[in-house]
DNA sequence: TAGATTGTTAATCGATTAACAATC
DNA sequence: TAGATTGTTAATCGATTAACAATC
């Protein structure tokens, strides 16, 4: 990426609001836009303009004085910097409920990972076809991978397979895992980075704020 | 609830730590254990033990000096802080996959949420059940919140519904929206609370990451 | 040119960590 | 009592906001 000062280190608070403004920047160019100041996207987005114009130069000076920023151009630059552009290749690893929301939403295409198949053990599942999508036993999963260039894997099955199984990603050469099991995994000092899922932990958010709020 | 300092404002860095207590805390107690110090604690979840002991006495002090925390005693307490006491009910709007996988999970038994039943719009799955929910048609969401005392709604349904379904629910009492549509839902100074989930923006943090680890 | 808005530095604010007295 | 570990204050660190010169 020809954005500057690729070495230092990116604060993990900027990271966590950039796919908020890939969402942002997104609508905007859906909806025929084609500049916006740091000014109207604060409004929008119900951040500081001040912290907008210090989170993007991170990464490089993609607005123009006297201007703002063209939306089409930041877009495509916060992709880059998103690996949006990467062409990242994902299985899903459980094919079942959870796995199947997952293969019918447009999440993925839409973020540049091409979704290419499901595994599972279950023999009543494989040999299925979910959404274009072929299902196959888990034992085939070496072959897959390596075939086909696959960079990510989703897991979306039972927690108890789920150290194993990400253990055997790894050593496939599987660069990301995204985790869905409620099982904390990480590969410290890997060059397999995992994503870890805790779906129930914004249940306790959502809950603790209906409690506090109950309290005034 | 008769933790200290009630009033003063909770920093929410400290309300999104709490679920992971909650869970390493659950743990332990699944485990058997009766004790556990900040220290110790500290490194199993890789934060500082000062951290762990000043996001505790933000609600009280629940530790004893010279021997640590009592476990069970300490869950209670965050079991209480997050709402998992106030037996809250909750109902799925949309029974596709995703809300079916909801239902087969065992997160809201987990954190005292009482799933009640499913809403869906499609006459071919409402009359149905899953996982001994039965699948309510949409029109008859007012009298069954009504009747049986629905404090949450899960929104699993398409994200053109989804805007309009939670003015429904707001207008209904309900007071907390649990919403999986793409789309940000906020309502300023209601007593409803709104807890979006974006999780392509998790995708995004495991793609960037991947991203950024290859640069080097 | 004048107006607008960025990029960037400096000031403020808040969160994290360290340290230690209190106390079990 | 001695040892351990909390609760809490003070110090540090980092993130956010404000301000403004640069510049389109």
């Amino acid at each position: 990426m020809e954005t500057k000062n690729s070495n230092y280190r990116i604060s993990s608070a900027v990271i966590k609001r950039l796919p908020r403004y890939f969402r942002y920047l997104r609508e905007l160019l859906e909806g025929g836009r084609m500049r916006i100041s740091s000014g109207e996207l604060s409004k929008m987005m119900n951040v500081t303009a001040s912290q907008i114009r210090q989170d993007l130069n991170c990464f490089g000076g993609f607005g123009q004085q006297g201007y703002g920023y063209n939306v089409k151009y930041l877009y495509g630059k916060i992709s880059e910097i998103l690996g949006v552009e990467q062409g990242y290749k994902a299985v899903i690893i459980g094919a079942g409920h959870l796995g199947l929301a997952l293969v019918g939403s447009p999440m993925f295409a839409k973020r540049g990972v091409t979704l290419s198949a499901l595994f599972d053990n279950s023999t009543e599942l494989v040999g299925g076809e979910y959404g274009n999508l072929h299902i196959y036993d888990i034992s085939e999963l070496e072959a897959y991978i390596k075939e086909n260039g696959i960079n990510i894997a989703v897991l979306t099955l039972p927690r108890a397979y789920a150290k194993e199984m990400a253990e055997r990603l790894k050593n496939l050469g599987v660069k990301g895992i995204w985790n869905f099991t409620n099982i904390e995994l990480n590969f410290e000092d890997s060059d397999t980075v995992v994503q870890n899922v805790h779906i129930g932990d914004s249940l306790m958010q959502l809950t603790y704020r209906m409690n506090s709020n109950e309290e005034k």
